[in-house]
Order: structure tokens, then sequence, then C-alpha cells
DNA sequence: TTGTAAGCGTTATCAT
DNA sequence: ATGATAACGCTTACAA
């Protein structure tokens, strides 16, 4: 379909000036008389003028539009996230971009066309490969870590883990619970694998052997077969620690299909703090992670770093606290954790 | 930041061939020969060219990216749909755009400036002026309407509202219930709009005066506080039909703090089937939607119009399905409605 | 302060 | 089948 706003060239006759003087005003630029401007302006009003993004990207190397890359699998997580992300970006006046990778083995691909569209973008997770992101870095084009491990000295935000996991165990230590396990995958994700070794390290401080991690996707569904497997391999367990609050629902599932009681006869906690988690029966004893400001900071340092204003590497941890609710076992106070 | 990637120039003069024949080659253009498209390409390959979507979309008028345009306010609804949406339209190999429009008085300029910058774009219940809505369908541009009133002959889609309404409050009056309330904003969304009218049209075919809604916000605390004031005034009543789940989640709140049981003093009812409802205690009876296929169908809708697979208007409608657990009274069989 | 003109990297229309 | 070359609409030196 063609182009129905009018052009630069229009504004320009209309209001009795050469395109430069347009593009001038246009840009806000102080070198223009006053009585110009004006004009201009009246110009640009009467005719509906909007600049073109593609000829202005084209010409000014500059796109006025950021990105997001996530994995997908849905889940209220990257959603949150994501919106969070939208709603600072779009207060900035930043086009945004979302980009699923949903697996695919074109992940690396897309990416890489995403980034001729943007003037930086932000990678989730394990989204992309290390190589990609290096190699955009590398290029100059702004890259924002977002909950993945930070490659080289590009900027990174995420959600602290290691200190959350030490004070979550510790306090299921504190509740008596002495066999421990695991249900996640570590190696799935760096935020997992924070959590896993923040878990180790309390238990072997404690004396006791961490035990290996028990696999496991990160829905529900994931979650109740890891579960229903490991309570029916009848390895006797006092709690489940699992990755997150959609695996620990379906741990609690599997529990009760199994007739246990939760947290008497099994305690679970789980991690993220997902709406669902409060209205759970037994209320899930979780980590709260500030899922829309993680997309709002990572919107902050990606935009201040493409304006320039901003030239030093920047890493944010934001904090996470222990809410604890009833299935980590008999009632205690709420502690907090940085 | 400088292009990084090689331009069609250095192509051209790699393989020994003219700017138009590597354009050729790379739109798999047939009238080329075999042996110099093999040239080409090994350039392309050598040089790891990739073109510029800025010059392709001046030069082309095509963008090869559509945009989804929501109200924000966040909950699983909007991001259950937006992913949806994305899936099916990065599958197709269209760069996605979304645009929250947070209730801002920039909205309409917002949605005129990205609809520069795609091919088409999705625009979901009321989050832009019909005006605008019109404007851009007479421009030409591609528009898909999403749970939104139909402006003109755009193509549009939405769930089934006014049937299921029907079904479900057919459904309450079979438990006996006689005292209705209506919990939400029919002004605020066509949906509820259509949700309202069908709970009415069946009551008063029943011979029972439809109230007048109660307003409320879409969100749980929303829902909260009407009902809280509802169930203050003593307005006595059986049931409590809310406009969503997060409303009718809220309500049941409200109702406990007045211990209050639930069916049994009070029923209550939702609408979408979130992930929570099934979880909720006791479980809420509501209409389930197909969110992700919402998303899915406007994407293949405005894709296959905007590739001129199409050139119909077109109007899908998704079924929905009434889901009953034990909010809204005495067990009962699971009902189906199209 | 304002205008001229040279890109920006494609696509598409002619010729050849 | 291939190559020149003119758009596409803007930004930005450089001149005036």
């Amino acid at each position: 379909m063609p182009r129905t706003t009018s052009t630069i060239y229009q504004v320009a006759r209309r209001a009795g000036v050469s395109i430069a003087t347009v593009s001038r005003v246009q840009a806000g630029h102080h070198a223009v008389t006053p009585a110009t401007r004006e004009r201009v302006h009246r110009a640009i009003h009467e005719l509906g003028y909007r600049p073109s993004s593609s000829a202005r990207a084209l010409a000014g190397q500059r796109h006025d539009a950021t990105g997001v890359v996530f994995p997908n699998l849905s889940g209220p997580y990257y959603s949150e996230v994501i919106l969070g992300y939208e709603e600072r970006a779009s207060e900035e006046g930043e086009s945004v971009f979302i980009l699923g990778t949903h697996g695919r083995a074109r992940a690396n691909e897309q990416v890489a066309e995403l980034a001729d569209r943007v003037d930086g973008l932000v990678v989730m997770g394990r989204t992309v490969d290390d190589d990609v992101v290096e190699h955009m870095h590398e290029a100059g084009i702004p890259v924002v870590m977002l909950a993945r491990p930070p490659v080289g000295t590009a900027d990174a935000v995420r959600a602290e883990n290691t200190e959350a996991a030490r004070a979550l165990t510790v306090h299921l230590l504190a509740h008596g619970h002495r066999r421990f396990t695991f249900l996640g995958e570590p190696k799935g994700s760096p935020d997992v694998s924070e959590r896993y070794a923040g878990f180790s390290a309390v238990l072997d401080e404690a004396g006791l052997e961490p035990p290996a991690p028990v696999r496991s996707g990160f829905r529900e569904l994931d979650g109740y077969r890891a579960a229903a497997d490991l309570l029916d391999r009848a390895d006797s367990t006092d709690v489940v620690v699992a990755a997150n609050d959609e695996i620990a629902i379906g741990a609690i599932r599997a529990a009760r299909e199994r007739q246990l009681r939760i947290p008497d006869d099994l305690a679970i906690t789980g991690w993220d703090d997902i709406a669902l988690s409060e209205h759970v029966s037994p209320g899930l004893t979780t980590v709260r992670q500030p899922l829309r400001e993680l997309g709002k900071t990572a919107a902050t340092l990606l935009i201040d770093r493409i304006r320039g204003l901003r030239t030093e590497p920047c890493q944010v941890l934001l904090p996470t606290s222990l809410v604890t609710r009833a299935s980590c076992g008999a009632h205690e106070e709420q502690e907090d954790t940085r």
C-alpha cells in the first residue's frame, strides 16, 4: 500500500523552505528562526506530516526501537517481564519488538535479523548462543542480558538467587527437615543453577550431603511428572525445593494423589511467587522475584546506553524476598533477603 | 553504530554481477542462470550478507513486521493472547511489535506511529478510537480487530460470548438461584457487554428482572472492592456472575471475609478460565476462552490478508465452553457451548 | 539562519 | 539473462 501520509518535500514546499529546514525543525534543532519554525510547524500540522520511520532509519542509522528476546514457554514469568519492559520502553518513545525463540534452531539467525531492526536489545536466559551475543556486543550493538550469565562486559539485570536460596534452605533446616530434594534443572538456566548452588552450599555447611538435582522442565506438568516419579521411587524425602512455583504446584498435585499431607508428610517450596502461589492450598512458600521490575530495569539500562547517557558497563541485581506460607512447615515470621 | 554487515554492492562486486542481479537472486527470482545464482549465493554466504531492513522497507514498501496493540492492565488474558500471536507470526517470518496503550492519551498517536512501521496490525479491545481504526482501514493498512466491535468491514476475531453467557445463566437457574448480580462493566469492553446481554436475556426469558450491572474494573482488587461494597449493602444475592475470573476471585475473597460459604450462601462464577481458577477454593465455575488461539488466529488472518491470500473480509468466532466447578452450586455434568 | 546536495541500501523499471 | 539507473524519504555535512 502506498504511503498515505505526506513527505518532507511537501511540507517544505508548503512552508516555503527547504527540506533541510523542515528536518531541523522536526529534530528540535535550535538554529531556526522562530518565525520559520512556526511556518514549518503549521505546514506539518496542516498536512498531518509524519516522518517515514524507514527513511529515517536508513539515513539516520537509528530505529527508535528495541527488542526483547525470550525463550517463550509462556507462563507468568516471561509475560510479566516482557510487559514491564514494554511499559517502560514505550514510555520512553521506543517501539518494542518481541521475539520468542521457542527453542528453534533458527533462533540465532532470527536474533541477527532482529538486531538489524533495532538500536539495541535485551536477551533473556539461554535463548541465544554466547557467540551470537558476543558478536553483537563487539559489533557495538547495545545488549542487556536478563537472567542470563553475562557475556563479556555487556550490561546485565538479574534477581538475586544465591542468597535467597541460602535463606530458604536455612529456613527449611530450622523446620527440622533433613532429607532434601531439589526439583529442577540447574543446567537449564543460570537462575536455577544459582539457586541450586545456594541450596547445596547450605546443606553442605550443615554437614548434609547435597543431593543431585532431580531434573524437571519448567511447567507444572513437568513438575508433576518428576515428583510423581520421585515419590514412587520411595526415596524418602522431607522436603522438595522446586526451581519455580509451577514445578512446585505440580509436585503438590503429585503428593496429594499419593495421599501425602503437606507440609506434614512432605514440605514443598517454589520460586517466583506467581499469583497462583498465594491461592494454592496450602499456601506455597516461595521466593518473590520482582518480575515487572526486571523488565523495566532492563529497558532503562538499554535505553540509557543507547542514548549515550551511560558508557560504563552496568550490572544490576534486584532483591528477592522469602515469602513464608504454609507449604514449608509450621508457621514462622517472614524473612527478607537482599 | 555503523552497519557492520556488508551491502548489496559488495556482494555484487564479489560475485562479478550487478546489484540488480543480487537483488533478484535474493528475492528468489527465476530469471537467473543457475551458474550466476550460484556465484551470488557463494558471495552472500562468504560475506555474511544480510539485507538492510530499513533500506528494504524504504524501497520496497514492505516491512515484514506486524504489530499488536493492547490496553495492557497485564493479567493472564493479554499475555496469553500476545504470546499466541507472537508464536504464529514469528513462525511466518514476521517480526512482531507490541504496543500497550496503558490508557494513555497519546495512544492514538502512538498507534499511528506504529502503523508506519508495519505491514498491518491487530487491535485489541477498546485501545484506540474508532476513527483511528477506520482511518487506517481506509488507508489500506490491513487491520484485524481482536475482541473489539468490528469497524466497517475490517477482519475480526473474537470468542463467543452471548451463547456461553446464556448457557451459564441457564445453568445457574437450574441450581435454583434466583437473585443474580452481574459484576463488571459492560461499557468497558465489547466482550463484557455481550456477556451481560446473554445473561440478561436469559433472566428476562425466565421472567426475572435483569439487574443493572454492578461496576467493577478487571483486576482482582477491583472485584474485591465491588463485591465488598455489594455485600455490605446487604442487597441479598444468591449468585454473583463476574465478568472475568480475576473479578470473581476478588469476590470470593470478599465473601470469605464476611463469613459467607461458597457456594452455599453465595455462588460465584467467572470468565476466561485462567490457571488460577482451577486451583482456587472452591474451584471456580467459569467459561473457557481459547486465549492463545485468539492470538494465533489473529496472526493468521492478518498475515493472509497482507500477503494477498485473502481479499474478502473475514470474521472469526472461536468457541468457548462452560467449565463447571464447585463455586456455582451442587455438582453437575459439564456442558459445552459453541 | 537557511539551502544544496551527497549519501543511506534497497527495489524496480528500463534497456540491452 | 543481466546491467544501469532512477526512485524511496530522510539526515547531515558543507556552502552561502
